[in-house]
DNA sequence: GTTGAGCGTT
């Protein structure tokens, strides 16, 4: 079969190039965006109805309009073009890179041999740009080099560019990263992390790789171990990131959601305001950057007599209804592993394994509470219901992860306190099922090792985090 | 004397 080709362009009236397609006649996304980064589609303009068209795009496979691909032009689509809000986002991170510094910070190399010395660092930085500081973090008193370094540029540019790509440094590959302490607060409206949810365990980071490429340059795919439903993608671009969010996509024949990377707890910002008066934490709640505010504090209002809000009631009672039930948290406290699980790549060989390390993520349960009865948190007070929760799931990579509305640690808690709790909240409120719908509230309930996650759901979208799996709740 | 994800004063 001979080999066919279609014309693209980026714009109607450019010169196209021609695009090979497959031997089943499809044109993959891939292929397009071979030639066109970024891509995320085509459309053209069709010749009965002078409208643009957009092309069948399914898992990536771009298919012939009925007709065949013919001699139209096909015309690129970009995320961007398709997205309203892009101009909100491109007006914001306007204004924040005029705002933004140009000044050359500190940049944390890290996984340098333990052999690297200062002048090792000079000597291969030097090529970057002029250096102005090394360093190699050691051991008081060993004197041992801890892996990991700082360097400084003066110029901008070079710290762009050596941030941008890894580094050989005498004979293991080393990430050059903005230390933590010199991120932005507000880093997280420019998330480059986009959480998917609803996935299925056949998914692979390499399928998830492969698939979301077509909208942009993947840096980084991380599944949690075991099995959780969801996971999470990095672009190299952040409107490549934004463009998805919200949408459902099709991968491997599941529709399986995106939506906005949660900010991991302990982060700066959300350590002071973690907390409501009525002790819960705000962050599910309160962030506009969710898109979930409005909504979200109306049906806290409703609930504001009680001191109470309707997610803190979903999770206690999501306790009750819970496919495990009592017996099942009492059970769930033999299994103790937490956060063994490894990166994505695994490898045995040393390079092989640091090869596959940048910018995965390592899941963990650290503790949280609940503290139940004092009610100290409450600014009214009704209920004598209060809780505290500390950090929880976090991706150590990047600084963003997913975050339940609350966990604890279920040994941690008596359970006859819990029982009393939910009994009396029981009495005080109708169970779920109840629950007016214009609340939207629905619970779920996510056991992470020792640990049960609640989520609850609002009107069917996440409200901590996305949903993760259905069996477990209504 | 080992290690391999992280985050810097000393």
């Amino acid at each position: 079969m001979a080999e066919v080709y279609i014309r693209v362009a980026e714009e109607e009236n450019e010169e196209p190039m021609e695009i090979p397609s497959e031997d089943d006649g499809t044109v993959l996304l891939s292929t397009v965006a071979a030639q066109f980064p970024g891509a995320c589609g085509l459309r053209f303009r069709s010749p009965v109805s002078q409208c643009m068209r957009g092309v069948r795009l399914v898992e990536g496979i771009l298919h012939a309009p009925e007709n065949g691909w013919g001699n139209v032009v096909y015309i690129v689509n970009y995320p961007k073009d398709n997205k309203r809000k892009m101009d909100e986002i491109d007006a914001s991170s306007a204004v924040k890179m005029k705002r933004g510094d140009m000044k050359t910070s500190d940049l944390i190399v890290l996984g340098l041999p333990w052999k690297t010395t200062e002048q090792d660092l000079k000597d291969y930085f030097s090529t970057f740009g002029e250096v102005i500081m090394v360093q190699v973090k050691r051991d008081a008193k060993t004197g041992n080099s801890k892996g990991f370094g700082f360097v400084r540029f003066t110029e901008y540019e070079a710290q762009e560019k050596v941030i941008s790509q890894r580094h050989m440094i005498d004979g293991r590959w080393c990430d050059c990263k903005l230390p933590n302490s010199k991120q932005g607060p507000d880093e997280p409206l420019r998330s480059r992390k986009v959480f998917v949810g609803r996935c299925t365990e056949d998914m692979t980071t390499d399928d998830l790789r492969q698939f979301f490429l077509q909208y942009g340059e993947v840096t980084d795919v991380f599944i949690p171990k075991p099995f959780r439903a969801f996971a999470f993608v990095t672009f190299a671009d952040d409107q490549v990131a934004q463009s998805l969010c919200g949408e459902d996509l099709i991968i491997k024949g599941v529709s399986v959601h995106i939506s906005n990377a949660e900010p991991k707890h302990g982060n700066r910002q959300f350590d002071r305001t973690a907390r409501f008066g009525n002790g819960f934490g705000a962050q599910a709640f309160g962030s506009s950057r969710s898109g979930l505010g409005s909504s979200t504090n109306s049906s806290l209002a409703n609930f504001g007599s009680f001191s109470l809000n309707p997610a803190m009631m979903a999770a206690a009672q999501a306790a009750l209804q819970s496919s495990w039930g009592m017996m099942g948290m009492l059970a769930s406290q033999q299994q103790t592993s937490t956060s063994g699980s490894t990166s994505s790549g695994t490898s045995s060989s040393r390079d092989q394994s640091q090869s596959f390390s940048t910018g995965n993520s390592n899941y963990g349960t650290s503790s949280a509470s609940l503290g139940w009865g004092t009610g100290s948190n409450s600014t009214t007070s009704g209920s004598g219901f209060s809780s505290g929760f500390g950090s929880s799931m976090e991706s150590k990579s990047s600084g963003w992860g997913i975050s339940p509305l609350f966990h604890f640690p279920v040994r941690k808690l008596l359970f006859g306190s819990i029982l009393g709790v939910i009994s009396v909240s029981l009495s005080l409120f109708p169970p779920v099922n109840a629950m007016p719908s214009k609340n939207g509230f629905t619970p779920h309930v996510l056991r992470d090792g020792g640990c049960f996650h609640f989520y609850p759901l609002l009107n069917g979208k996440n409200c901590a985090t996305d949903i993760l799996r259905t069996d477990e709740c209504d």
